[in-house]
DNA sequence: CGTCAGCGGGTTTTT
DNA sequence: CCCGCTGACG
């Protein structure tokens, strides 16, 4: 035993790290300043666990916010420990622990095991469709903006109800009496979202003791990542999980907590109460210079807990700071001192990153990358590689939007958002009227639309009604609508009698549906045309690979898992084969950046009403603009450029701006005034 | 069913 | 000013 104490793999570790590792019972802090080596402390943390305290993985949970932490989280166990040991570890995001326990025990909460998923778009597309519906006999809309903000709020309370302002207003009530409906229509179509996936299962837990108790005594160490992130709801489960064995792990960073305008409550962190609070400060990251310059800034905030960067490293460079007359300006500097760091440093391109508080300064940037000319291996090139983050994403295109749409419809019929979307795509002669009719019946005698539609298709007496009211394109449209989907049910039900490959059923489904001919058919370019089809096809490539995987595991694969792991790891839609690794310039905004590092950092567009966000003011306060600004300083390893122009295009305006009130607040020494120029 | 004009809105985003 | 959505019209 004594001698497992200095195994090999943690006597990397600086003592803070090591105390944090080795602190396995009850409440544990662990307070993790930017680049302190947080990762490395958690997995060898679940590795001593496993292999010092001999726990069971399956004992484990590691609950993490993104797919990627838990996979990197995953790998870098996996090579601290036997494999073996790694793969049986509850290590996931929130949402998909809560997706595992739902499709184990949602039939306690009247739903169906084959539920399917909602995205934010769909709920809102939802809520819309409700809308009208409602006030379909006043003139015209109210915003929905306003409504939709009180539901998303409610939702990450984790509250079922609208209690805002005593309901004093119509808009208030109108507000309430939506959210109610929208719960009841969730539920009706058998869909959950991503923030009911977190309140059902607290709500699971709590109704049903036994439950709970199952999974209280199944995990006996919880550890949860990124903390200062989460909402009450994420609280709320850990609290429940964690309340028989009060092996409750936090690990997280207050002055990096910036999503509070989602729900993110920073006290949960501030007021974690644990027996052992232990502060990582060591930075492995970045420079002193940029480390001091960070902590100046970030000294400025009251609601957080006392620490302060620091490394053994030498100061490294000055922070650069320069003036441009305006955004085309600043952008062309960016650029050609950026030039300069690729061809004098050797810095390689995807080393540098420029970060902006909003996706709307990506532009200028993107031309002046676009025009730059530089020298390449002696040959003048012009534009230098990059990539955007955040722009429209794959699984936000119409052509897979409504492939999935289809297949959550095969999957679950009642989802009838799902089966509007697609019910006549490619047309086939069910028109705007003819729905109105059929969910008028669908809704007036509450029979889900596909029962209608199947009652239809075989002349159920019981629809007559509605069935003479039809013309006959309509009726064979609609037969033929069903058998489709029955057909393809049947194909794609899991474990019948001749285990059939997912995706094959997928591609026999697409050539049927002449899917390739529908896309045609709706759009004029051929570049466009051949866009989308590729799009399909990566769709079917991701079908063949989740398959894939899940053989490797020994699961059996199903499109209801599927569609779920698709919409819970988006990841697989943008970085998979395409470019992560090529050696290109990022540019991304603030909160993107967080938990990424680059050699060199340029932060654009320092001026107030950017950054702090005039907006963002008055709603989640200037602190978290701060811990903003602290997050885009510590990105930086060893080169941090700080820029901002004069005058910008303002809501089509031009409009003068002032230099960010957080630059006052770095000191002096830290910094060097450059001409925007280069000389 | 598809196209176009007029209107409102414009911070950050993962699951 | 530029974008996306809605609703009216062909």
């Amino acid at each position: 035993m004594i001698m497992h104490r200095q195994m090999a793999h943690s006597s990397t570790l600086n003592p803070a790290q090591r105390k944090a590792v080795e602190t396995t019972d009850g409440r544990v802090l662990i307070l993790a300043g930017a680049g302190s080596g947080k990762t490395s402390v958690l997995t060898h943390r679940i590795a001593h666990l496993l292999s010092h305290h001999q726990v069971p993985p399956q004992a484990i949970l590691a609950l993490t916010f993104t797919n990627k932490a838990a996979s990197e989280m995953r790998h870098r166990i996996a090579s601290l420990v036997d494999s073996k040991l790694a793969r049986h570890l509850t290590l996931c995001t929130f949402h998909s622990f809560c997706m595992q326990v739902l499709r184990k025990e949602i039939e306690r909460l009247g739903y169906t095991s084959a539920f399917t998923l909602y995205d934010e778009k769909d709920v809102k597309r939802l809520v819309q469709h409700m809308a009208r519906h409602m006030l379909e006999h006043e003139g015209s809309l109210p915003s929905l903006e306003p409504t939709l903000a009180k539901i998303s709020a409610a939702k990450n309370r984790g509250e079922s109800v609208l209690t805002v302002g005593e309901l004093a207003t119509w808009h208030d009530r109108f507000s309430a009496e939506l959210y109610e409906r929208l719960q009841g229509c969730m539920r009706a179509y058998n869909a959950v979202d991503f923030d009911s996936l977190l309140s059902l299962t607290n709500q699971l837990f709590e109704e049903f003791p036994d439950v709970l108790t199952r999974y209280q005594n199944r995990y006996q160490y919880i550890m949860i990542d990124e903390y200062q992130d989460t909402n009450p709801t994420q609280y709320r489960l850990a609290s429940l999980l964690s309340a028989k064995h009060h092996n409750l792990c936090v690990v997280g960073d207050d002055d990096q907590s910036i999503y509070g305008w989602r729900g993110a409550e920073i006290q949960h962190i501030l007021q974690f109460e644990a027996p052992s609070i232990i502060k990582l400060e060591q930075n492995y990251r970045s420079t002193p210079t940029i480390l001091h310059a960070a902590n100046a800034v970030i000294r400025h905030n009251k609601e957080r807990h006392d620490k302060e960067l620091w490394s053994h490293a030498e100061p490294g460079e000055l922070i650069e700071l320069f003036h441009a007359p305006n955004d085309a300006d600043e952008a062309s500097a960016i650029v050609q001192r950026m030039i300069k760091l690729h061809e004098r440093e050797r810095i390689p391109w995807k080393e540098i990153a420029v970060l902006y508080r909003s996706n709307a300064l990506s532009r200028p940037l993107e031309i002046a990358l676009i025009e730059a000319v530089w020298q390449k291996e002696g040959q003048w090139v012009r534009g230098i590689p990059y990539q955007v983050f955040g722009g429209t994403e794959l699984y936000e295109r119409s052509e897979i939007k409504d492939l999935i749409a289809y297949l959550k419809t095969i999957s679950n019929p009642l989802d009838e958002e799902a089966l509007l979307r697609i019910i006549n795509l490619p047309r086939r002669g069910i028109s705007d009227q003819t729905l109105d009719l059929i969910t008028k019946t669908n809704r007036q005698t509450n029979i889900p639309l596909f029962s209608v539609l199947e009652g239809l298709a075989k002349a159920d007496p019981q629809f007559d009604h509605l069935s003479q009211q039809l013309s006959n394109r309509a009726h064979a449209g609609i037969k033929s609508f069903v058998q489709l989907l029955q057909k393809y049910q049947t194909l794609f039900a899991p474990s019948t009698s001749s285990p059939r490959a997912l995706h094959t059923s997928l591609k026999e489904f697409l050539q049927e549906i002449d899917y390739e001919k529908a896309i045609a058919d709706d759009v004029k370019s051929d570049k466009m045309r051949s866009f989308k089809w590729e799009n399909v096809l990566h769709c079917v490539e991701n079908l063949r690979n989740y398959e894939e995987e899940m053989l490797e595991k020994d699961t059996s694969p199903s499109l209801v898992d599927f569609l779920s792991t698709t919409m819970l790891d988006r990841d697989q839609w943008t970085h998979r084969d395409q470019s992560f690794r090529e050696d290109q310039v990022n540019l991304m905004t603030f909160h993107s950046a967080k938990g990424l590092e680059f050699t060199a950092c340029f932060l654009a567009g320092l001026e107030d009403h950017i950054i702090p966000h005039e907006k963002s003011l008055l709603e989640t306060g200037v602190e978290e603009e701060r811990r903003l600004m602290y997050v885009a300083i510590t990105r930086a390893k060893r080169f941090l450029y700080m820029s901002m122009a004069r005058h910008r295009k303002r809501m089509g305006q031009e409009a003068e701006s002032a230099p960010s009130r957080f630059l006052f607040e770095i000191p002096k020494d830290l910094i060097k005034i450059v001409p925007w120029k280069i000389a």
